[in-house]
DNA sequence: ATGTCGACCTGTCGGC
DNA sequence: TGCCGACAGGTCGACA
């Protein structure tokens, strides 16, 4: 489920369960997801209060009171479900354990967050807060594509001379951190540029004009809760499920929904990835 | 340096 | 019903 909207949106889904609350018991289930744990990773975590939790591209970053900071990734297939009854109001009983729950974390504040991944492309690992964003994973990051570092000229002057595909070179983390394959999908066909088209033949005014779609597709997807399964529980005890619209993404033979366009939607394969994408309106 | 590709895992779905 | 291949929201690291 997790590009930048869906994290963000977990991220935000968790905040109000763990910030300023106690991690008074940390059940780690194996010993490893794609690597290893951190030594300790479960007394690390036992007695920590939660400081806040951060985003950074797909990483969701929780400052612990003991000076460290745990860091999450939820792959291809990771959850965090928030289950119990932080805010007091309603009388959530906890599911049942299932399979796959790898981490789960007991809140003082009854809530229960439960790390999910069945595909364990996921991490998790330990550094200390300060100087966090040295960590190997971190480091290589490109700008968040709605900060203020991502802006035309660093997309025009990282698309220079690129032989690869625009599809790949938008999913290069070190180039802007955060975009996966269905937001790059999406913001190509706004943009109107073939995803096979090389990065670096593209106009300089057509490169520009990717930077704010990328901003709205990203900005429009996280005010609609990610384009996935919302399954943390809501502090209204909803269990939100929202399905976004996607204009080309998983709409292979499908119309495409420009005006008087006519086209069906096609679908190629990029190093390994879907593609979906308007031969009319794209190129 | 740059670009491509296999590898890591489990689960689901469609076709025969 | 069962088997098999294709495919899935990521990305690291080996190799040309």
């Amino acid at each position: 489920m997790p590009e930048l909207p869906e994290v963000e949106t977990v991220r935000r889904g968790l905040t109000p369960a763990m910030t300023g609350a106690v991690i008074a018991r940390a059940d780690v289930n194996r010993p490893d997801l794609r690597w290893p744990f951190p030594p300790g990773m479960a007394d690390r975590l036992t007695g920590q209060h939660v400081l806040g939790l951060r985003r950074r591209s797909k990483y969701i970053l929780a400052d612990l009171s003991s000076g460290e900071t745990l860091l999450i990734h939820l792959g291809m297939s990771g959850r965090m479900l928030v289950s119990g009854d932080p805010l007091g109001q309603f009388a959530h009983e906890h599911p049942a354990a299932e399979k796959h729950d790898h981490v789960v974390l007991h809140m003082d504040n009854g809530a229960r967050i439960t790390f999910n991944d069945p595909r364990r492309f996921g991490a998790m690992d330990l550094m200390t807060t300060d100087g966090a964003e040295q960590h190997k994973l971190l480091a290589v990051l490109g700008p968040e594509p709605l900060g203020n570092d991502f802006h035309e000229g660093h997309l025009i002057d990282a698309f220079r001379n690129k032989n690869t595909p625009v599809k790949s070179a938008l999913l290069d983390q070190r180039i802007v951190a955060g975009l996966g394959n269905i937001y790059v999908c999406e913001a190509l066909y706004r943009a109107q540029i073939s995803p096979a088209r090389k990065a670096g033949r593209i106009a300089k005014p057509r490169v520009a004009a990717l930077v704010p779609i990328i901003r709205d597709v990203l900005t429009e997807a996280i005010e609609a809760g990610g384009s996935s399964l919302r399954d943390f529980r809501q502090a209204d005890g909803e269990l939100g499920y929202f399905q976004h619209r996607f204009d080309v993404y998983g709409r292979e033979g499908e119309p495409c929904r420009t005006p008087d366009c006519g086209a069906s939607i096609s679908r190629i394969v990029q190093s390994g990835r879907s593609s979906f994408y308007c031969r009319s309106c794209q190129s």
